[in-house]
DNA sequence: ATGGCCGTTGCAGATATCGCAATACGCCTG
DNA sequence: CAGGCGTATTGCGATATCTGCAACGGCCAT
């Protein structure tokens, strides 16, 4: 770890509060202010702050140019499988991630009993949209406007007699899940087959991603899986953490 | 100026061409992989880099943290806003706010049609800075001096046949938008897009932002869009009132 | 004018950084 | 399962780099 980027570093968040000059930078880092201007004259070559009128620093534009490559080269899929694994063990069920795209939602991550392993066979395949609980977590979030249209376009297979029926039925079963943050399909695809799940939100709130807990009910019933909820929630609000930056570094040796 | 602050700084807009691996890394700095190693781990623990689980590096959320933080700290949003949206729900189309920093020119708000929401995804990206409306705004304040210098170190991208193809160009249409107070951009982006703005001033009367509305010409024409002029400037000078204190409407104790 | 405040610069000493070489680790091959 | 290869990691000494100091210069308010 080298100490001269740490402090350059530690200037960053202390920007991030408000603008600042030389002296409070050179305070609150504890240096003399020789050295701070050294490390702010570093950070603004490269972009990093910038400094105003008043001579006063601030975060610079670079960052934000930075900031939207890093997102685009984001995968949730990284930072979330750990989660997902150890919900895993922690509950023995098969876990989902998925993600909405195009108007298709997508499994992109999967993890199964005994079998912490990426299955790529299911991975990627589009989701039984109108039943799926993460399909009903991602499409929740749309404005109404997109939610609407697209409830419009799509069909509504009676994969059981459990299926959400229509168009009306299933925005009404989107705006219930928009209020009370978690989603459960129960035997609308399989007729055997309960899911619980939860949103994985980024930094401004919307939701990036969703995850869920599928169990057959031979093994527990849909009431038992429900009591699952929690954990479920715990785990989505930790990798929302993650994925927004909350949580910047976790095991520092 | 620091070497090693230097150095460090310099591996990030290098993984934002995507993940790399720490030899690339210290073969692209030119230095020691054992250097590399050192200057990654410290950035890794500020958060700015991630590693994924193949221990190749990429950018890190903190990123995206930190200019959301950067962007919520500029007070001339903050008084905008609140004239944006108002502007927005007039005239129904996407309304845009930006300013010059370092020879960029960036969105750093923008309300579209019923959705007042911060678009991170286009705030803090630079702007087409030889077309755009708002960026003809914000250079044709600048000394001629600093124009001519920076209308020569530009590219002229010919995203459409109206965009700006030159410097001599750029600095003759520069001098009619300082004369004439607002500025235009007539398919010179996008083929089907026009823009019309206006500079928002501070207490000295130079340009501190500016500020535009977009529509598609299938919406409005450009000599349609034109007609929004006088809303427009009345909405700058709205802005630039208060941002400067001298705000009839309210002032502040 | 004049004193105080802040940013800036040159310098010599101190120390953190660098590159090297050796080690450890994971992965594929035979 | 052994062996080999590529990569990441660690310890260490030489030295380039960073640091704090003190002096300078500009700016503002008294």
């Amino acid at each position: 770890m080298s100490q001269t980027v740490d402090r350059a570093l530690s200037i960053l968040p202390l920007l991030a509060e408000g603008p600042a000059d030389l002296g409070q930078v050179a305070d609150r880092l504890g240096v003399h202010k020789s050295t701070a201007l050294r490390l702010l004259r570093t950070l603004h070559e490269h972009g990093l702050v910038y400094r105003q009128s008043d001579q006063r620093y601030r975060l610079g534009a670079r960052l934000f140019a930075l900031a939207q490559e890093a997102v685009e080269n984001l995968d949730i899929r990284e930072i979330a499988h750990p989660h997902l694994v150890r919900l895993n063990e922690e509950c023995g069920h098969t876990v989902h991630l998925a993600v909405h795209e195009e108007n298709e939602v997508l499994y992109i991550d999967k993890v199964e009993s005994r079998y912490p392993v990426r299955m790529y066979s299911r991975i990627g395949k589009p989701v039984a949209i109108t039943v799926a609980a993460v399909a009903k977590l991602l499409l929740a979030d749309l404005p109404e406007a997109e939610r609407r249209a697209l409830a419009d376009k799509l069909d509504y297979p009676l994969y059981t007699p459990r299926s959400t029926p229509n168009a009306a039925a299933f925005l009404k079963e989107l705006e219930r899940v928009r209020e009370q943050g978690w989603a459960t399909d129960l035997g609308g695809h399989e007729e055997s087959i309960n899911c619980v799940g939860a949103p994985v939100r980024g930094t401004d709130g919307r939701v990036v991603a969703a995850m869920s807990v599928s169990a057959p009910n031979v093994v527990v019933t849909g009431d038992e899986l429900l009591t699952l909820l929690p954990l479920v929630r715990r785990t989505a609000e930790a990798i929302s953490r993650e994925y927004s930056g909350r949580s910047p570094v976790k095991d520092p040796v």
